[in-house]
DNA sequence: TCTGGGGTCCTAGGACCC
DNA sequence: TCTGGGGTCCTAGGACCC
C-alpha cells in the first residue's frame, strides 16, 4: 500500500445504456436495457431508469421484460459505438499518466504517481478527478463516470463504487480500514457466489469479520492463492501494480443457439464460423497459438471443454476448425447442444509464413480441404434476421435512424440521431430496398471538432 | 422463455524427466 | 522386496470478472 492516494479507478456509468441514450434522444430519461434480445439473451447493461424496475446485469432478458414497463427499450449491443467512445475516454486517461490499465471497455486504473511532481494530496487529486469527469462528459456527449482514488487498486475501486453514478470518492490515506471493514465481503474482488457461501457458512459477512480470521483458516476455506489474497485484502494490504499492456492469453468465440442443435452438419458449420472468427482475430494481431479448445454446453446446461495442444502454433482457420471438429466428435452431441465455443490459447507472436503449419498436415487431404464457410452478408439474410433492435440504419428518403422493433415482414424505425430532437417512428417493409444498415452516428457537435 | 460472451487465474492429477 | 522428490507440460474443471 502506498502512502499517497495515487491510484485512480474509473468506471463509466451504465455504459452501454448511456451510449444508447446519447445516440437515441427519444430514450433519454427512459428505461433502456442492452443485451441479448433473443429468447436466451441476458442483460449486459440496464440504464438507471431500468434498474428502478429491477432490471440488472446478467439477468435473463425475459426476466427484465417482465419487470420493466411497456415502452422500455430492449436493444442489442452496438459494440463499434461503445468501442469508439471507450477509446476517447481511455485517451483522456492517458493524458493524466502513461500508466493506464484498461480492465474492460468501461473501466480502467490509472497510476497518478507516474508523473513527477504531481500534487497527490487529497485536495489535489480531488481537483484532478473533477477536471477529468468534466472532460469525459464533454468529450463523450454526456456519458458520465464514477471515480475512486486511493492508496491501492483495492481502495480506488471501492471508492468508485461508493457514490455511483457520477461519483467521486477519494479515500484518504490512513482511513482505509474504516472504509473497508464495514463493507460486506462480497464487495471484495474475487468473492463471488461460491466463496461468499463458504464465508457466510462460517459467520463471515463483513470485511471486518474476514480480517478477524487467521491465514490458515482462510487458506483452508478458499485455497492457497485465494485464501492468502483474502487475508491481505481484508487488511487493505494491496500492492498490485497498475499494468498497462497486459498480454492477451487466449482468443475465443462462442455462441448460444436460439434452440438446442442436434444436426452434426449444422454444428459443423457453426464451428467453422467460430474458427473463422478466431483465426481472423489471431491473424489480425499477428498471434498464433498451440492449444485449441472446444467448449460445449449440453441441453441440460452441463458444460465441458476438450482441448488439444499442437507441436507448433497456428493461426489457420482450417487447422483450428479441423481440431475443433474432432474434439466435438469425441465429446458427442447426444441430447442436443445449447452452446459451442472455439478458442485458441498458448499464444505467441510469430512471423507469417510458418513452414510447419499444422493446417497442411493431420487428418489427410479430404478433411483439410473441407470448405470454410464465411459469414453471410447482411443483404443475404432473411428479412426478419437482417434487422435487430437498436441497430443503426439509413433510409434513402427518410434519413438516419435506428431500429425499434421488428415484426413479420415489418420493421419499425425511429428517425433521429444524437444531435436531433426526438424523431418520428415509421413502420416499413422489412425488405424495403431504400432501408440500409448504417455506421454508428457521429455524436460530436461541430463546435467540438478541433 | 431461466441461465451471454469474452476473458483471467487457480487447482489437481497424470505423464514424463532427471 | 515397498515406494524420493522435484520440476514442467498437458488436460479438465471451476470460480470469478465485466
Amino acid at each position: 500500500m502506498r502512502r499517497e492516494a495515487s491510484v485512480l479507478h474509473l468506471d463509466l456509468d451504465a455504459f452501454f445504456a448511456a451510449v444508447e441514450q446519447r445516440d437515441k434522444p427519444s430514450l433519454r430519461g427512459r428505461p433502456v436495457v442492452v443485451g441479448g434480445v433473443g429468447g436466451r439473451g441476458v442483460v449486459a447493461t440496464a440504464s438507471y431508469e431500468a434498474r428502478a424496475f429491477g432490471a440488472r446485469s446478467a439477468m435473463s432478458t425475459a426476466e427484465a421484460r417482465r419487470r420493466c414497463p411497456a415502452g422500455t427499450a430492449f436493444l442489442g449491443g452496438r459494440f463499434a459505438a461503445y468501442r469508439a467512445t471507450s477509446d476517447v475516454v481511455m485517451g483522456l486517461l492517458r493524458e493524466l499518466s502513461p500508466l493506464v490499465e484498461p480492465v474492460s471497455i468501461d473501466e480502467a486504473y490509472v497510476d497518478l504517481s507516474a508523473v513527477e511532481g504531481r500534487d497527490l494530496s487529497v485536495a489535489g487529486v480531488t481537483a484532478l478527478a473533477r477536471g477529468l469527469k468534466e472532460r469525459i462528459a464533454a468529450a463523450t456527449g454526456g456519458v458520465t463516470g464514477s471515480v475512486g482514488i486511493g492508496s491501492s487498486k483495492l481502495m480506488a475501486k471501492l471508492g468508485s463504487e461508493l457514490e455511483k453514478p457520477d461519483g467521486l470518492v477519494v479515500v484518504a490515506p490512513g482511513t482505509e480500514l474504516e472504509v473497508l471493514h464495514p463493507l460486506p465481503v462480497t464487495r471484495l474482488g474475487g468473492v463471488g457466489p461460491a466463496t461468499a457461501e463458504r464465508l457466510h457458512a462460517v459467520g463471515v459477512r463483513t470485511v471486518g469479520d474476514l480480517a478477524a480470521r487467521s491465514l490458515p483458516d482462510l487458506v483452508a476455506l478458499a485455497g492457497r492463492a485465494h485464501g492468502t489474497g483474502l487475508y491481505q485484502l481484508a487488511r487493505a494490504e494491496d500492492d498490485r501494480a497498475v499494468v498497462p499492456d497486459r498480454e492477451t492469453k487466449s482468443v475465443s468465440a462462442e455462441e448460444t443457439f436460439e434452440r438446442d442443435l442436434t444436426d452434426r452438419a449444422v454444428l459443423g458449420r457453426e464451428i467453422d464460423a467460430m474458427a473463422a472468427r478466431v483465426g481472423g482475430r489471431l491473424r489480425a494481431a499477428a498471434w498464433s497459438g498451440r492449444t485449441v479448445t472446444l467448449k460445449l454446453r449440453r441441453y441440460d446446461f452441463t458444460t465441458l471443454t476438450r482441448s488439444q495442444t499442437l507441436p507448433q502454433p497456428t493461426d489457420d482457420t482450417r487447422a483450428i476448425a479441423q481440431i475443433a471438429h474432432r474434439l466435438l466428435d469425441e465429446a458427442g452431441t447426444a441430447g442436443g447442444v445449447r452452446l459451442l465455443g472455439v478458442g485458441v490459447s498458448g499464444l505467441s507472436l510469430y512471423a507469417q509464413g510458418d513452414l510447419f503449419s499444422i493446417g497442411e498436415d493431420p487428418g489427410g487431404p479430404a478433411e483439410a480441404e473441407r470448405p470454410v464457410v464465411e459469414a453471410p452478408e447482411p443483404e443475404q439474410l432473411p428479412a426478419e434476421r437482417r434487422w435487430w433492435p437498436g441497430q443503426d440504419v439509413r433510409h434513402d428518403e427518410l434519413g438516419a435512424g435506428w431500429v425499434w422493433g421488428r415484426g413479420i415482414g415489418r420493421v419499425t424505425v425511429r428517425f433521429e440521431g444524437p444531435l436531433t430532437p426526438p424523431g418520428p417512428v415509421r413502420t416499413l417493409r422489412a425488405d424495403d430496398p431504400a432501408l440500409h444498415p448504417a455506421d454508428p452516428p457521429e455524436w460530436r457537435t461541430a463546435t467540438m471538432e478541433p
